[in-house]
DNA sequence: GCCGGAAAGCTACGCCTATTAGCCAAAGGT
DNA sequence: ACCTTTGGCTAATAGGCGTAGCTTTCCGGC
C-alpha cells in the first residue's frame, strides 16, 4: 500500500482541477469522490487532509476570489479613470471566461456570522478595495462611492453571469455589448462625480 | 393506505412551497424527499406524477420565468421610456426579493439543444420580449437594441444577485444604489439612441 | 351492487454521495 | 532498531435519486 503523497495543498490543487474541468458548473459539481479519483485514493482518505467538503469548497472559493482580485489589480496598475475601469472590467470578464468554474466559486457569499468564513470575508473585502480605488479616480463624493461600486460590480457580474449561463444568443456581438455596457457605466460614474450639467437624468436623490 | 390526492399540478405546487421556504438557495436545495415529506407520502410515490427531479425543476423554472415576465409586463403597461424602464427594473427586483428561491430558478439557462427545454426556452424568449418593447420606446437603432437589452438585464440581474447573495453590507442604502444604477442604465440607453455627446438624456427623437 | 382494471400508494433495492470509526502499513525521528 | 505519527485502507451509517414489483383504492361499466 504505497502512499499517494497528498497534503492539504495538493488536495486543494486537485479540487481546482476538478472545478476547472467542470465548466461553469464545475464548482457546483465539485465532489470529494471526484477529487479522490483524481488523487488515486479512496474518498475517506481525503479527510486526513481536509475537514469536509464544505471546507474544501471554502478554500477553493478563497483562492478564486484572490485570483480575481489579482487579475483586477494587475490590470489597473498605471491606469486611471475610464481607462482603469475598462481594464478592470475586462480583466474580470476575461478571468470569468477563462475559468468559469472558479468564477462561479467567487459568486458564493461569505456568511457574515460564520467564523470559518472570516478568510473568505476578508478576501471579498480586499477585492472590493480595488474597485473603490479605481472609482476614487473619478473624483466621486464619498457618499456616492458605494453606489458606484455596486453599479459596476452589478453590471459586470450580471453580464458575465448571463454570458456564462448561455443567456445570450448571437455570440458574435457579445464583446461589443460588453463595451456598450462599460461605456454606460463609465458615463454613469462620471456623471455621479460631476452632476452639474443638464444631463442629470431623472435620478434626483433621496 | 389512504390516498394523498396528488396530481402533477399539486406536486409542482408543493415543490414551489419547498423552493419558497428555502430562501435564496431554495431552488438549489429542492429535493424530492422534501416534496414527498410535504405531501405526506413516500418519495418514490412522486414518480407517479413527475418524471424525475430534473423534470420537476424544469417545471418550477418555467413557472418562475413566467411569473417574472408577468411582473415585468404588468408593471410597464401604460408607461414608456425611462418611466417604463424604471418600473420594469423595480418589478424584477421586487419579484426577486419577494421570491428569492424562484428568482434563482429563473437564472438557470435552458439547454439550446435539449428538446425537453423547449418550453423553458420559449418562456425565456417571451421574457426578453418585454425588455425589447420597453427599450424600443427609446428610439434605439435596431442594431443597438440587443446591446441595450443585455446591459439592462446584466445590470439588474447582477444587482439583485449580489443583493440576494449578501454581497452588500449597509443594507439601508441599497434602494438608493439601485436607483443610481437604474439612472445610469436609463442615461446609457438614451445615449445609445441619441449618440450626440451634447445631450445624453432625451432619447425620444425619431 | 358488483367487479375488473387503471391509478396511486407502498416497500425493497441499487447506486451514488458525505462522513465516521477503527485498522494497518509506511516514514521518520530518536 | 524501535516506536510514534501519519496517511492510507475497509466497513458502516445516513441520506439522496431512481427502478421494480406488490397491494390497495377508486371508478366506470355492467
Amino acid at each position: 500500500m504505497p502512499r499517494a503523497g497528498l497534503s492539504p495543498d495538493v488536495v486543494v490543487r486537485l479540487a481546482l482541477e476538478v472545478v476547472d474541468a467542470g465548466g461553469p458548473s464545475g464548482f457546483a459539481d465539485l465532489t470529494l469522490a471526484k477529487v479522490a479519483a483524481r488523487a488515486g485514493v479512496a474518498a475517506p482518505s481525503l479527510y486526513k487532509h481536509v475537514g469536509s467538503l464544505a471546507d474544501l469548497r471554502r478554500e477553493v472559493t478563497v483562492i478564486a476570489v484572490r485570483e480575481l482580485t489579482a487579475a483586477g489589480t494587475s490590470a489597473t496598475v498605471g491606469r486611471a479613470g475610464a481607462d482603469a475601469l475598462h481594464a478592470l472590467a475586462d480583466a474580470w470578464r476575461r478571468y470569468a471566461l477563462a475559468h468559469p468554474g472558479r468564477y462561479a466559486a467567487t459568486q458564493i457569499g461569505a456568511d457574515p456570522d460564520d467564523p470559518a468564513d472570516a478568510v473568505h470575508r476578508a478576501a471579498g473585502e480586499e477585492s472590493v478595495r480595488t474597485v473603490v480605488s479605481v472609482l476614487r479616480g473619478f473624483g466621486l463624493p464619498d457618499e456616492r462611492v458605494v453606489d458606484a461600486v455596486r453599479a459596476v460590480r452589478a453590471g459586470v457580474h450580471g453580464f458575465v453571469t448571463l454570458e456564462l449561463g448561455a443567456g445570450f444568443r448571437m455570440r458574435e456581438d457579445v464583446d461589443q455589448s460588453f463595451t456598450v455596457l462599460l461605456d454606460m457605466l463609465v458615463a454613469g460614474v462620471a456623471a455621479l462625480a460631476a452632476p452639474d450639467p443638464a444631463q442629470a437624468t431623472t435620478g434626483s436623490d433621496r
